[in-house]
DNA sequence: GATCATGCAACTCCTGTTGTTTCAAGAAAC
DNA sequence: GTTTCTTGAAACAACAGGAGTTGCATGATC
């Protein structure tokens, strides 16, 4: 399957949303994701239901932040998405008889089992406000080169 | 999409294959495997490009294990099944103009490459005889219980 | 030459994200 | 109060990649 970019692509709108004046409309949103409105509702919606953003109906509605981008980590952000799927490997069996299986699947598991706890550990440490901080990094280094143009 | 099971399936056959008497057929493995020998023999293809098992035609053919256990080791494995992908989550887009996206990118690549690090690196440590002595444990376990039962 | 086994091509099936259409419902603007 | 804007939600098609399946060619042994 093509990999889920739900992740990737909830951080990038979510730092927008915060460098913006009011509330973003999902077509707005959709336009910067390059993708639709309703993937972007239907996204958002597993961080509404964790309060992380709102959304509103109507004239000037749309999506807000509902939190500093200090507040929210990337694992906040991958539990509101309910857990994706981390690996795309994984056993032919996860409760099989056949004691060579078993000693095999003790041995892959372990190995995804410290991976994927060194993922949510990282995921955990690493806040929104650490994104924008590298992206106003990136910003400036970006202006610093145009001015030495001139 | 199901998960990829390519590798657990290699580790399982490749161990009962070291046990077994002479080589082993395509509809054997697909037993124990619980599949198909056409996929066993499209799975194993990549394994005997790399010499670590050869192939036979015609009667008494099969498959048998070119080199011993200890001396090939998970990665062994993984890099003769073409390094399959190991995560099933990802970025939207792999080189953005938007600088949000870039600094969200490199936040997100940065954590999935360090995870793909450790698990290349364990992969590299283990070896198909690692997973046999975990198997005779688990053998001897059992046959512990079964002695004290009677 | 009959049989057994792999090699390989060409499908279908399955599963989960993504994309899309459609309509109901609520909120602001006029 | 009607129009307009927006989310909410359901329903379905598109897509990707591993897995499953069928069919047949090729080669080795009996």
């Amino acid at each position: 399957m093509r990999s889920d970019s739900r992740l990737s692509r909830m951080l990038h709108a979510l730092i927008h949303m915060d460098r913006h004046d009011g509330a973003m409309t999902s077509e707005q949103l959709a336009q910067m994701l390059n993708t639709n409105p309703v993937v972007v509702r239907r996204t958002m919606a597993g961080l509404r239901d964790q309060e992380i953003v709102r959304s509103e109906k109507g004239h000037g509605g749309g999506w807000a932040l509902n939190r500093a981008l200090a507040e929210v980590s990337l694992l906040d952000i991958y539990r509101a998405l309910g857990d994706p799927r981390l690996f795309a490997i994984g056993l032919a069996d996860d409760d099989p008889r056949c004691l060579v299986e078993q000693a095999v699947n003790a041995a892959v598991a372990d190995t995804l089992a410290a991976a994927e706890a060194l993922v949510i550990a990282r995921f955990g440490e690493v806040t929104l406000a650490d994104i924008a901080r590298d992206f106003d990094a990136r910003f400036a280094a970006v202006m610093g080169r145009k001015g030495s143009e001139a």
